[in-house]
DNA sequence: ACCCCATGGTTGAACTCTAAACTATATTGC
DNA sequence: GCAATATAGTTTAGAGTTCAACCATGGGGT
């Protein structure tokens, strides 16, 4: 139970730029996703990942994991995209506990309509605002961040154990 | 109309990295201060504003604009936080439509047991995990970024103008 | 074979957020 | 001074998210 180091002022700067920053960029694509093609980005992202395996379907938990989504939130969103005609649920053969998330013929549809408008988006407020070389750091820097973060994840679920 | 300029695989890597990173972040520090303290990180950044101000309080489109929030979402934060007596409503006497959000005395001692677990999981999880270099890097990715997304703004308003 | 627990996924309730409509006060231009 | 419009803030309805509880199947250990 150490003393809390808090932040000086430069640091403050750095933390309220960066949290406006990402704030802003990603709500303005929310927006922008949610105006032009009626979803929330996370749909978006469902269909996104859905397109690109083969067979266009993903066990339930990988997909989540692949939209660091929960699995409830998850559900839930295919349930929405479902009633939409966008997704469609398959049984798993091997394993009766476990479901497939496919990507319809009009969700693809629905996808390649929406794609421009996001990649655009994408492009002129994250590439096209930054130097190669902050590409590069933007790199490096969100891989130290995840790096910093999976230990994190895995200290929960020693705990979750530890609790018996 | 010109042609969309789709994202190559390493802007790809890039984006997915930046998106992953970010996002993981985020959602470590909301869940974090919804465990320990039982509110959304939002509405910690609103009290942590108010207890900045002098006289710990401040216009609703004020603090809304510090908060990076719409200002129906305010609106409903701070009936929330009015309701567990954190943040109190007062009205404005030089203009009568406008309403001041000030910050309990109540509201104030659960900033002040919140907040070191919230600058301690900043401090972790993104000050420590990146060199003095990289934080230089990322204000300036920061600083960047906002400035690409402020002239998006403008230009809304404008627009709205030019609809009649 | 059986018990125990882990895993995959869904559900329902409570809560938060968004968008649009609305009230009330302020400001502007004629 | 008045109509038109802009601004401050709230409200309502609907959509999305979270959390905890839940069902069902799978996989060991004994």
């Amino acid at each position: 139970m150490t003393e809390v180091r808090w932040l000086d002022p430069r640091e403050q700067t750095i933390w309220r730029g960066f949290l406006g920053a990402t704030g802003a960029f990603m709500e303005h694509l929310d927006r922008q996703m949610q105006r032009d093609s009626g979803m929330p980005l996370a749909y978006f992202e469902i269909l996104a990942v859905l397109s690109e395996m083969p067979d266009r379907s993903l066990r339930m938990s990988e997909l989540a994991a692949m939209c660091r989504s929960s699995r409830s939130r998850l559900s839930h969103a295919v349930s929405r995209l479902e009633e939409a005609g966008w997704v469609r649920r398959r049984a798993c053969e091997s394993d009766k506990r476990g479901q497939f998330a496919e990507l319809t013929e009009e969700g693809f549809k629905i996808l390649e309509k929406a794609a421009p408008g996001h990649v655009t988006a994408v492009r002129e407020h994250l590439f096209d605002v930054l130097t190669p070389e902050q590409l590069e750091q933007l790199e490096q820097i969100s891989a130290a961040i995840s790096a910093g973060l999976a230990p994190q994840c895995a200290k929960a679920k020693v705990e979750l154990r530890a609790e018996f």
